[in-house]
DNA sequence: CTTGACCCTCCCACGGTAGCAAGGTTCACA
DNA sequence: TGTGAACCTTGCTACCGTGGGAGGGTCAAG
């Protein structure tokens, strides 16, 4: 399925990066303003690995990704920006459904900014949550591992309070 | 494939729960003491889903169950108490494999308490490890949060941050 | 015999990422 | 012009633990 010369003026026939500035360096090194690049390279300047790259486009983050007359996919500085966007949403743990919602607020002008703190303050309240129930593991496994003493002999507090023989007290 | 007449005793005809003590009650209510119980009694007993008790037996975790000649699984006491074992270690955090190891430890009389000790650590670190992660999230959220008005109007600092323009401070 | 509760096996889904396979494209260098 | 490396393509598999459902068998009571 080759070649669909439509949307965002695909159908370039020198993809790589060769022109203007230097290109390998660091992260925020602009390709040139405009040439548009290939997945590896739009991976490394979003340090957003390729194979991620087709799945959020798969997702619809993206829109139509422009593709060379062979099928490579053409991404723009507009693409690497929402990259990015999407890499620091994902840091901060949002689900790709919350990603999705973000990015298309971020793209709409005309938002409310009560919507996006809506989304935050819910991912902020699963977090919590979250960090909650592991504490709880944490406290139970640090008073277990302070009774076990770790050595040759077979008996086990740890293996005992899994067992449900809780011995009680500390 | 029905009827596998070998260990522990199966192909038992009356797997249904009326006899001796009452049995739908709380969970440590004993279905009499060796009579065998069926999947879904033991799922109530365990705190388990019956799906689940297929899915760890499948794991190895059970050993071989017992069946009637009819294919229905039957379980001892022995089997509910391993199955709040499994409970106990989910509920902390234990992933499967190292479950499975938990278990082979706790059947083993001859076991070193310092193997148990040794897999509680490395969970514990790993626990540590990613609560840490996840208050440096919320962290971050909060700050983006104590920033964002929260009202009609669409200019957000927490999609101005996620964006990467930093706008520093606060 | 029918009904309803229970059980069986097998397959699919989630989320996000990574790996591999088999093949096509592009480019630099000989 | 050829060749090889680096790159790209799609598609399948796996991870982890759990839930859901399809499609069918079993069992006891009415």
């Amino acid at each position: 399925m080759p070649s669909r010369p439509d949307e965002r003026g695909s159908s370039l026939s020198r993809p790589q990066t060769e022109s203007l500035p230097e290109s390998g360096g660091d992260v925020h090194t602009v390709t040139s303003r405009g040439a548009p690049i290939t997945i590896g390279e739009a991976a490394r300047q979003s340090r957003v690995s390729a194979k991620m790259l087709r799945h959020y486009e798969s997702l619809g983050l993206l829109g139509t990704v422009a593709r060379t007359e062979s099928g490579y996919r053409l991404y723009t500085q507009v693409d690497v920006h929402t990259l990015r966007f999407i890499k620091r949403c994902r840091d901060l743990g949002f689900s790709m459904i919350e990603i999705a919602e973000l990015v298309g607020l971020w793209q709409d002008r005309k938002r409310a900014s009560s919507r996006v703190k809506r989304i935050a303050q819910k991912h902020m309240n699963e977090l919590t949550q979250r960090i909650d129930a592991m504490q709880s593991m944490q406290r139970t496994l640090t008073r277990l591992l302070d009774c076990c003493h770790g050595d040759d002999r077979p008996d086990c507090p740890i293996l005992d309070d899994l067992a449900g023989n809780v011995k009680n007290a500390m």
